[in-house]
DNA sequence: GCATTTAAAATGTCAGACAATTAAATGTAT
DNA sequence: ATACATTTAATTGTCTGACATTTTAAATGC
């Protein structure tokens, strides 16, 4: 691993893109520890807090943890479905309020991708899944619930819908779009929606899960986009 | 902003999380300064190297820039898709990695996130839109083309039909489960499959969203998975 | 043999210095 | 008065050295 002495750009993030190369190419893996930051900061002939500070840019990205004490250090960190959640709706979130993305392309790509898991969620929701949706429809019908509970309790609902589908990658890149959206529904849908007709598709989407009925829970979601958009 | 003193965290990361929920919040607005880094280390009461860590885990996000000189300082960045995406790209390929997500779940993701824009595609698609997707089959169709080649073609060619649908997020969201596929698609199916045959799905894909037929070009994706995945 | 202490290695934090960069302020010549 | 050059001040980037804290392995003592 070397850096570019003719390149103008912070050495840290030099340092650090370095690094990430390494660890994205798989020429180190999971666990394995990197030299000491005096080891590194020899290496690339930079001092300490340098190379500290390259260190801090991996770990921002969960791309390394670090370790105090003696056999301590750095090591490349498995980035776990759970730390990139969090990323992901950060990012999500930042990117819908800093860039004025309406409510209505927000709301379409929400639903366009939920509607890509209801047909698998419907073959293979569990029963547990089926389970936490009745909470929180139930949830949702109690009188006296503010309307951050609900639209929480909402935001759980259509987490479930896409667990149910038990894929992974899928709930992984879902988390960002349903989470990142809750503060826009928040302003929109539930001052302006009734929360009966709201319930009332949920209720539609949880049956036709339990009888595993793919095209009624399509057409429930469906109708529920039209509503929501309108 | 004020951080904990019995937390046992590390006092940059404290002092990082301090300044991101600021920003996330919508406490400090997109372009805003943020106070110089003596400042700050006089606010938080750390040393400036302190400070510079935090700082730089925000850098390693996207979430501020800085700038040197007179009048410069650190400043919430607008986060662009273009940062975005390299970050989402990057993420979603180590999660594939390093969590031995299999070809069959990741393949059935992605094809459930394209099923979710195709009729919007259909629907939506441009004359720009459609020439890409034509050139991108043209190429694969060349004799003497690269395994590697042959791919990223194909990558470009799903691309398109994301970007087709015209909504900024979906386009973001599915970057990182089209881009990320990308080695395990290498590995498995330029080997197995037939270069003729995928090819014979995207010229059906491409001529059903020249006519503006979401069936149609849903039936061809449809085969195309069903074809990718035995 | 077990408990305790010690030593060593590593990260975390601090303080102070200087270099490099940049924009504004100032000065100077035409 | 304007254009251009110079100076100045503010700020980030980097380096050095020190000390604190944490953690484990090894040494020591009983």
């Amino acid at each position: 691993m070397k850096i570019d002495p003719d390149n103008k750009a912070d050495l840290s993030a030099q340092i650090a893109k370095a690094i990430r190369d390494a660890i994205v190419s798989g020429d180190m893996i999971v666990d394995q520890r990197l030299p000491s930051e005096a080891e590194l900061a020899d290496q690339f002939a930079v001092s300490r807090s340098t190379v500290r500070e390259a260190l801090k840019r991996l770990a921002a990205q969960s791309l390394i943890r670090t370790q105090r004490g003696a056999f301590g250090g750095a090591f490349v960190n498995r980035l776990s479905y759970e730390e990139a959640y969090g990323d992901q709706i950060t990012t999500a979130t930042l990117l819908l309020s800093m860039n004025g993305i309406s409510f209505d392309v927000a709301c379409e790509a929400r639903y366009a991708l939920e509607r890509a898991c209801t047909p698998l969620s419907a073959e293979r929701r569990t029963a547990d899944i089926l389970a936490s949706m009745c909470a929180e429809i139930h949830r949702q019908g109690q009188p006296g619930l503010s309307d951050e509970s609900f639209c929480a309790s909402d935001v759980a609902f259509h987490r479930a819908l896409v667990d149910g589908a038990g894929n992974p990658v899928l709930s992984y890149q879902l988390a960002g779009a349903v989470e990142a959206m809750q503060p826009l529904m928040n302003m929109i849908t539930f001052t302006a929606r009734s929360r009966e007709a709201i319930v009332g598709f949920h209720t539609r989407i949880a049956d036709a899960l339990e009888i595993r009925a793919p095209d009624a829970a399509q057409e429930a979601l469906h109708e529920l986009e039209a509503y929501t958009l309108h």
